[in-house]
DNA sequence: TAAAATCTGTTGAATTTTCAACAAAACGGA
DNA sequence: TCCGTTTTGTTGAAAATTCAACAGATTTTA
């Protein structure tokens, strides 16, 4: 386990807790890794929502797919950061989204009963993971606001200026990487690939941003 | 405070609070009651963020107004919900959003700061309610990824489709009325006005469902 | 009660998206 | 390196949304 602490520190469950008291927590709570290669499926709609995931390296993406077959992207899991978090909190019966690798992946999953309710050793740590489980659901919140304002507006333009502002925000500066390809920025923006494409050309052409696959750059 | 007790026991916040703590924990955090009449604003886009609000009588929504002044409505909030907790917890400085008395209402407001950072009297109370706010967040999350089920379809008959479903499903019954005017409910499912009523109509004629004012019926 | 303001439904034209199909480019594996 | 697969850009036609304008209905206010 030692191996991930790096890692792991970064995570925002983990939060103020000491290094010495990292490794009894994780034993405690039956924390295991998991592998996974690129497209698997690491959680499938449907399936019972106990556990909280840990992206450890590699990333994942949360989706939804509709009766049609239509795909939405909710959200890029990048490393350190936590996946089915809610369901597991809200103690949900089963996931409504799907939760796929995007390339190979190593995972921490973590049944989230063992933190909502105390154990038999009474740690004190307790408390400390669902304060921090706390600020973390509210600032997934926010990154659904976020997508929220993104997606809301009405035409492919409009979402895309929207997305890469944010993104060159987050970032610190106006040349950066997206998470998506081109099929899959189109299902996070809720836009046809092919519009998207054609969009991107024009404004290419309008000297309004450069771009080369998942480099964006704002002019 | 007293009056107000029997809809405060309905608010996730105060889960497993006994009725006698209620009160003094009122008094610890400085809760207040204000009053809004319809239209005006609760909390304005931009204003600090550290109070939780409660809705004690009335409705709310919370909106978000882009550059070109297009509104989004991203909830509706009913009588014991809370509003803002996400970005109180998340301790972000200032609000992203708006929030609007939809009729005149009656708001609890909590400094999250005497929630989140435990006061002087050391009350052991502040672990029940952050283990609340948690379960809170979790649902609100939950909400928002419904949300986004919903306005992620494309034609704007599959959108109000799948909203009355999932509101079918609240109600627990075929026959139900909407939070929202036709104006609000465009807003919420990110859709045009006229093109939302023009595409009711045509479901009315077609036989899928029956409707007046706010009131849906599934056929 | 009457007048004013707001809300709703309807229309047609303009804009935009979606869809399907295809070819070029990029990628991955043998 | 070559071949098969996947990704990307391009196109045109069909479908849907948006927009502006207006009239009737409803609600609110004076």
């Amino acid at each position: 386990m030692k191996k991930y602490f790096k890692i792991l520190r970064k995570c925002p469950l983990f939060d103020q807790i000491t290094d010495d008291n990292l490794l009894r927590m994780l034993v405690c709570l039956g924390a295991r890794v998991e592998t996974f290669e690129k497209k698997y499926t690491i959680f499938a709609e449907g399936a019972p929502a106990n556990h909280i995931g840990i992206v450890l390296s590699g990333s994942a993406q949360i989706i939804q797919v509709d009766y049609f077959g239509n795909r939405s992207i909710l959200n890029s899991i990048e490393p350190a950061q936590m996946f089915a978090e809610a369901f597991a909190c809200a103690e949900v019966r089963s996931m409504p989204v799907s939760v796929i690798a995007n390339e190979p992946c190593e995972v921490m999953l973590i049944d989230c009963r063992h933190i909502l309710h105390t154990c038999s050793n009474n740690c004190e740590f307790h408390q400390q993971l669902i304060f921090n489980l706390m600020k973390d659901l509210a600032t997934k919140t926010i990154m659904f606001h976020q997508r929220i304002e993104i997606t809301s507006k009405r035409t492919t333009r409009e979402k895309l200026m929207a997305y890469l502002l944010l993104q060159a925000k987050k970032s610190g500066s106006n040349s950066f990487d997206v998470p998506f390809d081109r099929q899959e920025l189109a299902d996070y923006l809720e836009v046809d690939r092919s519009g998207l494409s054609a969009e991107i050309g024009k404004m290419k052409k309008e000297g309004l941003i450069d771009n080369s696959k998942k480099h964006f750059v704002l002019l």
